[in-house]
DNA sequence: CAAAGTGGACGAAACGGTTCGTTTATGGAC
DNA sequence: GTCCATAAACGAACCGTTTCGTCCACTTTG
């Protein structure tokens, strides 16, 4: 492989001329034609590890994701990558598949690998543990949280208002005339199950409604209308049942993520269900999904294309140095696809 | 951020000895435990930029992919990642949202990122490029693809074994009493699309079926039933309405990627066919969906899992330096769910 | 007890760049 | 032709590691 040392060689250069060029500094015309002739001719390209040895950055920013298996983040991903190649950054992904290990060791490698910035979406790290990542080196990393956030951790934060999301989705379900609404969130750990749980608290006390609990039919013990799944596909399955087992079942449903939705879906198909009309119900983010079906599905879609522009917008001012009145938290707002079943 | 200068001051001891120890070579006990409390008190981790300028490894591998929005991916991915992971390595995923440019550049800054191998799903790069690449370091650069090569570029590769994948999925509708099927296949510049379509006419030819042509109803033009589309959601849809629109529509249908597959079945949804029982359908990747839809779909299932994992085996091998003999092509079988539709 | 053998510690030279401070070349003004 | 201002080129130090060859101290052996 050859380095520098070769160009200045050829070119009969220093070093030092053949770097301020190729860093954008001005040679003579003469020069630039040699150095390129040389570059050429070798096959030249700067070894990035040796830069950035020196100049301590690597134009490199991290991703750490719970998963690369669904399109929420997958999107997010997308349009995050865009923005900061624009400005010249390079992003290089990786997921923990929601594992509490891996996640902590993801966040380490990539600190130790010198990137420039760090893109989270976080679910067990602790704020200690997080700030300790964020120090390890002499220098605050540069951090932009994403999606989910950790209470006790000051960072810029890109989330959704999950709060008024599913307040709006369950206003919904109440102006449509349920009273017995049921909801299935994630881990409560994770900050945007709980909003999302309270976001359906609040509505319902807004409307002056009990949040009922009902009894298992089968099991017989009581069980609350607020059931805790895991944001997985099986999740939803179960829960969905669940409900469906109550004594009396709730006559409408809200299912706070992509995979969960699927879940009930499935099972409420399984079980002759029809969704939208045997029982209300308003999904999260499987907006393909909701074309599928029949009848159509309501759908909280959430703004995963701004929310990777946003996060990268921020984390590209923190790494160019400025100075932001610290915790940047920006709520975007998601959107409700309102569909009401008719005959 | 301290270095290994500073455990050396700290502990008394050489950057050697140091150096050695961090390595996991031989230290005097009294030694090993002064040179513990430094590095603790310290906070001193190894900088991988300093000691990859030296070493010129740096125990990562980059994973370029079309996308990161579809699971397919996502599933091989994770367990590429875990493979790899157990040997040592860590893997950084890069997606090129199907786009040649972006393509060819997350491939030279992997390159000159110095990651020890790459494993890549190769699309518009062409063999020449690709060779290019993996050579311009001195040494020729480990590479493994996966789900689809490149024609004319020699290199280890996981793929599936896509003729017979489709071949199965037409001989089942044909076995059905089926004899006017049609196919929508992806862009035929990506292999696996070509293969599919391949098994698809020798299925046909094999069963002495001509591959008849349709007309358009609305437009008038000869249409084949080999339709064409880009492996996205809105060609599935799309291509299945050019179908029913023919003169005489295929009495079955094999659709041979997950996001087009979700089209089909979204526009059959809004036409009022209903597949498996309208019309014989086969669908890919959706194994999820087919559990939703009513009746359940006749789907190709990839085996993601192995694939990953056979990806990353190989890979390992290469960057231990094993001299294979070249091509190693590993070509793993689908299964094909049958499901038959019964009143 | 001397010689040989052994395991660990050490110095110093890389690895491939960037950059600071200095020297050299260029060219315009007088 | 001399002087000075400015722009470009240069040398050398440095970034934080690894590693090779050498050296030392301690055991073992005859």
């Amino acid at each position: 492989m050859s380095t520098i040392k070769d160009v200045s060689k050829i070119s009969g250069l220093s070093l030092a001329t053949i770097s301020k060029y190729l860093n954008g500094g001005n040679v003579r015309d003469e020069n630039r034609q040699r150095i390129d002739e040389a570059v050429e001719a070798l096959g030249y390209r700067v070894n990035r590890n040796a830069r950035s040895l020196k100049t301590n950055r690597t134009l490199t920013v991290g991703v750490v994701m719970p998963t690369l298996s669904v399109p929420f983040f997958g999107s997010v991903i997308s349009s995050l990558d865009q923005t900061l190649r624009e400005a010249g950054y390079t992003s290089f992904v990786c997921s923990y598949d929601f594992d509490r290990d891996l996640e902590l060791e993801k966040l380490r490698v990539l600190c130790n690998n010198n990137v420039d910035g760090i893109v989270l979406a976080a679910q067990h790290v602790s704020a200690k543990e997080l700030n300790e990542i964020r120090n390890a080196r002499g220098s605050e990393m540069p951090m932009v949280l994403v999606d989910r956030t950790i209470p006790g951790f000051v960072c810029d934060s890109i989330v959704i208002d999950n709060l008024n999301a599913t307040y709006g989705a369950v206003e919904q379900l109440i102006n449509a005339g349920h009273r017995h609404i049921g909801i299935i969130v994630g881990p409560l750990d994770i900050s945007t199950a709980n909003e999302r749980m309270v976001g359906y608290r609040r509505a319902l006390e807004d409307y002056g409604i009990q949040i009922e609990t009902g009894k298992n039919a089968k099991s017989g013990q009581k069980e609350d209308l607020i059931q805790i799944g895991r944001y997985d596909f099986e999740s939803g399955y179960r829960q969905f049942n669940n409900f469906m087992d109550m004594e009396t079942p709730p006559t409408a449903l809200c299912v706070t993520n992509y995979d969960m939705t699927m879940g009930a879906v499935t099972a409420a198909h399984e079980r002759n269900v029809i969704l939208g009309k045997d029982i209300g119900f308003v999904g999260f983010d499987a907006v393909d999904l909701c074309r599928i079906v029949s009848p159509p599905l309501s759908i909280v879609e959430q703004p995963t294309q701004l929310m990777g522009q946003k996060a990268a917008e921020i984390l590209l001012k923190r790494m160019a140095g400025e100075t932001l009145p610290h915790p940047q938290v920006i709520r975007l707002k998601s959107y409700l696809h309102n569909r009401i079943y008719q005959e």
